[in-house]
DNA sequence: CGCAAAAGTTAGGATATCCTAATTTTATTT
DNA sequence: AAATAAAATTAGGATATCCTAACTTTTGCG
């Protein structure tokens, strides 16, 4: 007999579970779409991962018999506590990691997304909680996502975005969307990053622009782009009248 | 259709050429066992990755058809310049990154092999480079060994090993084979590390106990153990005769 | 409420990687 | 140099993941 015993499967991952890199990455979509609770559609799944649909139906078929996810044919998924806690220790990974390459690193913001992708799958829990404790146990990512907890809570607030809010309110950023590289660099420019302050200056009919006043400038965005801003509302404004 | 085209394979790896982790680990594993130069055994690599024989023959079969080894049947394997420099960028980005979490993060040097055998394969070349240039480009891993430049060029000398060395003669530590983790803490307690300076006492017969001194103490190993300590001479010892 | 569109699933394949068992080639030893 | 031992390979399978094409179920609308 050669050497010892060999684990049955050789996983790529770090995960306590021994999930892999695929399964975590279906976890993480499934919380993230339906914010984990909401049943979520096979289909929507498949869209966030950028697979064919019938990938989907085979894979979410294995992770309910593994306990991670609650399925019925033709009906969508939900996760399990068990699939619940794997998807947040995976958003863990990715937001501490994702910190941490952009505090200590000097990662500019519109890149860690991706290399994060890449690490969330081999970054044992040791080094994330490392990680985390060398910049401060931050509460939020780079983009202002929420980190859970070592023991799996988060913040579960939810913001309205930049295109909910009425003309002649203020609100500050707390939030961006995080998978768009072009859309952080040009974010980043007009100085919409979370923690800026902004004053909806006027907004025109139809999906028109919407113009803001953002750290003393004045400028416009499109609607499709205010929805990826997710802000706070101030309460100390003036002119919150319709 | 649906979205944009997809890669032909999906591939959880950060390298340019884009070369998965098991392949990365066959030429890293080849080069290690070969210096990079010298033909390689399929039964040696199987040994060394844990793998059965027959395995390692379908993959150098199919990797000698990508280019990245000379394989002729029955009589082992050699590395292409193309693989050559596959193995070294990734024995970098190992060493790279068993440094930077040694030193940026305290991690316990029994520790950093493991988790940079995972890392290697998902870390891009800019995080890499990211961290060499935080920690101030070292020369060597915490174990000692010579960390390849961007450009693939390492330092390949080739060093006595502690149970080469006669009765007398003083040297210094240059480097620890790195992968077994009780030995590396075991070698740390006897404060044989990189950089220390010893004394061999004397050396019993029969593949008996070396006796050393270490940082002022005296103390004796086995030569299982001392083989795997690599050593550099010191010239200006006083009893270096037979 | 019936039917077409949308959503989702099964069927049938492909690939990369690994395994065990059986076979072949090379090396060693008398 | 024949016989045996060691090394390496082929044959035949398994698993995880993904795909396209064809089919089924659900939904929404006239």
């Amino acid at each position: 007999m050669k050497g010892g015993k060999r684990a049955s499967l050789r996983l790529e991952t770090a995960s306590p579970e021994g999930l892999t890199g695929p399964v975590e990455d279906y976890l993480k979509a499934i919380y993230e779409i339906g914010r984990g609770t909401i049943s979520v559609a096979t289909n929507d799944i498949a869209q966030r991962l950028d697979l064919a649909p019938a990938s989907v139906s085979g894979m979410v078929r294995r992770l309910a018999d593994q306990g991670l996810l609650g399925y019925e044919r033709y009906r969508g998924v939900t996760l399990t506590e068990s699939g619940r806690r794997a998807a947040l220790r995976t958003i863990r990974r990715h937001r501490v990691i994702e910190a941490y390459l952009s505090r200590a690193l000097a990662y500019p913001w519109d890149r860690v997304h991706d290399e994060a992708e890449r690490l969330e799958h081999a970054a044992s829990d040791e080094l994330v909680d490392r990680m985390a404790t060398a910049i401060g146990e931050p509460a939020v990512d780079p983009h202002g996502a929420p980190i859970p907890s070592r023991e799996g809570l988060v913040d579960e607030t939810i913001y309205l975005s930049l295109a909910d809010l009425g003309a002649g309110y203020g609100a500050r950023v707390v939030r961006v969307s995080d998978d768009d590289p072009e859309m952080l660099r040009y974010l980043a420019e007009l100085a919409i990053v979370p923690g800026a302050e902004i004053v909806v200056i006027s907004r025109a009919p139809y999906e028109g622009p919407i113009t803001l006043r953002v750290a003393g400038n004045l400028l416009s965005i499109g609607p499709a782009l205010a929805s990826q801003v997710m802000v706070e509302p101030l309460a100390d404004m003036d002119a919150p009248a319709h």
